[in-house]
RNA sequence: GUGGAUGUAGCUCAGCUGGUUAGAGCAUCAGAUUGUGGUUCUGAGGGUCGUGGGUUCGAGCCCCAUCUUCCACC
């Protein structure tokens, strides 16, 4: 009765090995762009561009085997006459490999100017040209149809921290009630370009464990094919993020992939995997790349520190990609201090190869059987400072 | 040589009629960044106010000398 979404979407899961020391599991999400291994991490690409990196080299050197798109952002510029025109994003963009799209509702909340949440959607105001506009549960689908992701997210609302009780109970009935029209928009409705696009539900109820079961029981329910969970990290002390997880993976269905939204850093991603997350995404990588922050498998490093003035060492020992072999971290330095736009671009590089490699090693681990034991070690090399 | 202007943080400059601990931008150094702000935010260090005298309760500011740099005129 509630069997939605696997009928349409096409989309399969397949769990290949799980971990016996944790909730962590390695599998498949196969989609008609292509296999996603799991646990993965998805790189940022708001606008279609993940920013200051070709498609090449994300697919050739980094190895991203999905990468995200941003409602929002792509509904104002270039707009859905364009994406139309152009066949979708994947041709738009020449990136072959499967996208996920976020519907924009967090966006709606952290950069639009003035905004109205009413059951019927969220009006808001561009912070681009300031014009008004109106997401809807069904618009922002009709939107990612044109997109054509691979993954489309339902309309939410990401709550603040701190929230009080109330407020969080009253905007978890709001996401729900847009949940609902969602599901049946997105049951009426096909994709455009022939591919498969899987509509994945938003767990919400900020950090109070009885709403977060409520949300999590009610999207159990849907058995859509895959599910998330949002409104964290977004504050919160980091234990009471993981109290959440450990709450909503026991609830979500395990056969299903469990996409954790904005997290995180190195430690926040293999404490999740390890809590039984698939998916994870984030900004982290390239935007603190861009500004010089490097993650590395033995700690963080600040590129511009002047103590790196003269190391001409290579930018990380154990290399995960091209960049760590050819620059230097006395170049790379020199690179951020002359403003040179080289700099981001290869800490971009450097950072998002560096997460790759660690779900990749993540999933090694748990077919291997000894996952818990490597996390344990990686979590505390991966969050000292250099 | 004469006349005029100038000198304050690494750089470019504020600094009122003489009044408390001399400021800003950039640069430097460091921190922040979690469903994207590449140009964002925060903090810190850095000064014998050209030099030497003087006036004054008190001088970056007034007076004298001297040096620097620039301009004009002989």
């Amino acid at each position: 009765m509630n069997y939605l979404c696997p009928q349409i979407s096409l989309m399969d899961f397949k769990i290949i090995a799980e971990d016996k020391n944790s909730n962590a599991r390695t599998g498949i999400i196969s989609t008609s762009h292509g296999e996603i291994q799991t646990p993965i991490f998805m790189p940022v690409g708001t606008v279609g561009s993940v920013k200051g990196i070709h498609q090449n080299t994300l697919e050739n050197d980094i190895k991203a085997q999905i990468i995200l798109g941003n409602t929002y952002h792509l509904y104002l510029r270039p707009g859905v006459e364009v994406l139309e025109k152009a066949g979708g994003l994947h041709k738009f963009m020449s990136w072959k490999k499967p996208i996920l799209t976020d519907s924009g509702g967090y966006q709606v909340f952290s950069l639009a100017e003035r905004r109205k949440l009413t059951n019927e959607g969220a009006k808001f105001q561009s912070h681009i040209d300031g014009s008004e506009h109106l997401f809807t549960p069904e618009n922002v689908i009709d939107i990612q149809r044109v997109i054509g992701s691979d993954i489309m997210m339902a309309l939410d609302e990401c709550t603040p921290y701190p929230c009080d009780y109330e407020y969080a109970k009253k905007s978890l009935a709001l996401t729900n009630l847009w949940l609902d029209r969602g599901i049946e928009h997105y049951k009426n409705t096909k994709p455009k370009y022939g591919n498969s696009q899987a509509y994945f539900p938003i767990v919400q109820g900020s950090v109070f464990t009885d709403l977060r079961k409520e949300s999590a029981e009610k999207i159990a329910k849907l058995n859509c094919d895959g599910n998330a969970i949002g409104g964290l990290s977004v504050g919160e002390p980091t234990e009471m993020m993981y109290e959440m997880l450990e709450v909503v993976n026991s609830i979500l269905p395990k056969q299903k992939p469990r996409y954790l939204m904005g997290v995180g850093t190195p430690a926040n991603i293999l404490e999740g995997i390890a809590l039984g997350t698939d998916m994870f995404d984030c900004v982290m990588p390239t935007r603190n790349g861009r500004n010089g922050m490097l993650f590395t498998s033995n700690g963080i490093i600040n590129i511009k520190n002047e103590k790196w003035k003269f190391d001409f060492s290579q930018i990380a020992q154990n290399a995960n990609s091209f960049v760590d072999e050819i620059y230097t971290k006395a170049y790379l330095r020199h690179l951020f201090i002359s403003g040179e736009m080289l700099g981001p671009q290869i800490a971009s590089i450097h950072n998002l190869s560096f997460y790759l490699w660690l779900v990749n090693e993540a999933r090694n681990k748990i077919k291997e059987g000894n996952f818990t034991a490597w996390k344990e070690q990686m979590v505390k090399n991966v969050s000292q400072r250099i």
